[in-house]
Formats: structure tokens, C-alpha cells, sequence
DNA sequence: CATAAATTTGACAATAAATGACAAGTCAAT
DNA sequence: ATTGACTTGTCATTTATTGTCAAATTTATG
């Protein structure tokens, strides 16, 4: 399954030398739950993305763009009309947004 | 909200002449049940999809299309980066659709 | 208008899914 | 073999989804 803010803050932890448990500990969780973000099992909530992102020091707008597509690829998981889909939902996005709905 | 599904299937019932009575019997729901599915406020089941094509003769796809299409929406409801999370999407399942995954 | 049929809405118990916490596990380095 | 980092499994609890029923509203028809 599509794990791409999980590759993402791992790599970012990695990169930034630090271990699960100092930032586990910053978004107060532990451990496993954090192993388990990054591994894509569990999903982070939506307000801890900030967090990661201030811990991590990047942009939280990168961040929640990930999380997001992990949504909408398990959403499309083994559809064969996944693309179809995701056009028909994308020009709908993209309608909404001209009406500034 | 986005309810390409229901409204769809609401339009092809009153094209086909039905009564949510007749539908809902057919698909073994009650009435309160359709009218919700219609109005985007329950969403139908997966199995339901091919049971409303054939009682609305209509393509299966299509209807599963709009249906996967309006959980994208939902995920992507009142995000200002929705657009972007679609792109990334919409690169992973192409990049998976080429993989053969 | 009156009333009957069709549809929508609201509330709520039942069911299912997501979550957090903890213990136990693996794995690598020393 | 011990330690530290990370992963995995389980399970009780919370949270979300579901179906059903009754009541309310809207629509059609005499």
C-alpha cells in the first residue's frame, strides 16, 4: 500500500539524525505508534502533521499534500477505474474552486 | 457536498420511471435508506453498485466511477491543497498502472 | 382543500472500524 | 550476552458507520 508521508517523515528523521523516540516524544506517542506512521500502518492525524512538520523542520503544506494522496490512494486500492475516478474528482475539485464554493 | 452518485442514480430512476419503493425493494433496502443514498447523505455499498447498474440498466462502471469519485471529494473536502494531493495521487496510480503492481 | 402516496429527516441501537497503550518481539552494534 | 532502536501483535476503548423505525415534509390527485 501507498505510504508517502511515512517514507517522508522517515527519511526527514533520518536525515535530521534523530531517533523515533525524540520525536515520538515531541507529538507525544510512542514508539510503536510512530513506527507504525512511518511504516504506513497507522495514519497520523491530521493535526500532528504540523508538528511533524515544525519537528522536521519542512513544510507543512508538503506534508499534508502526502497525507492526502495516501487518502486517495486507498481509496483507489485495486480499482481498475482509478483513474477515470480521479479525473472525474479532479475536474470536480477544480470546478469548486472557480466557484470559490 | 459531492454526491455524483446519488444524483446520478436518482436521474436514472426518475428517467426509468421507478419509485424508490421499486428500487429499494429490488436492492433489499427501505426507502429511508435510498432516499439517503440519493441525497449523498449514506453512501452505497460496493457490492450495491452492480445491483443499481441492473436495476437502472445501466453501465456498472460508470456508476462505480462516480461513486469512487465521491470519496475522493470526500477526502479532499474543504483542502486548499486538494488539487496538488490529486496530482501526486493521480502520479502514483499511473506510475503503479505501469508497473503492472 | 383534503387526503393519500412518495420522499425526506431525525433519532437511536447495533455493528464495525480506528485508535492508543502496552508487552513482547526482532535486529544490529558492541 | 547486553543494550538500544525499532517493529509487531494484541486488546480494550473510543469513534464512526450502519440499518431501522417513526415522524415530518413534500408532492400528486381527487
Amino acid at each position: 500500500m501507498s505510504n508517502q508521508f511515512g517514507d517522508k517523515i522517515k527519511i526527514l528523521r533520518e536525515e535530521s539524525q534523530l531517533l523515533q523516540r525524540q520525536v515520538a516524544s515531541q507529538l507525544d506517542m510512542d514508539t510503536s505508534m510512530l513506527s507504525k506512521i512511518e511504516g504506513g500502518d497507522r495514519k497520523a492525524k491530521k493535526e500532528q502533521i504540523t508538528q511533524f512538520a515544525k519537528v522536521l523542520k519542512v513544510n507543512a503544506d508538503e506534508l499534508l499534500t502526502l497525507w492526502l494522496a495516501d487518502q486517495l490512494i486507498e481509496v483507489l486500492e485495486g480499482e481498475y477505474l482509478a483513474l477515470k475516478a480521479i479525473q472525474v474528482a479532479e475536474e470536480e475539485v477544480k470546478y469548486n474552486a472557480r466557484k470559490k464554493k
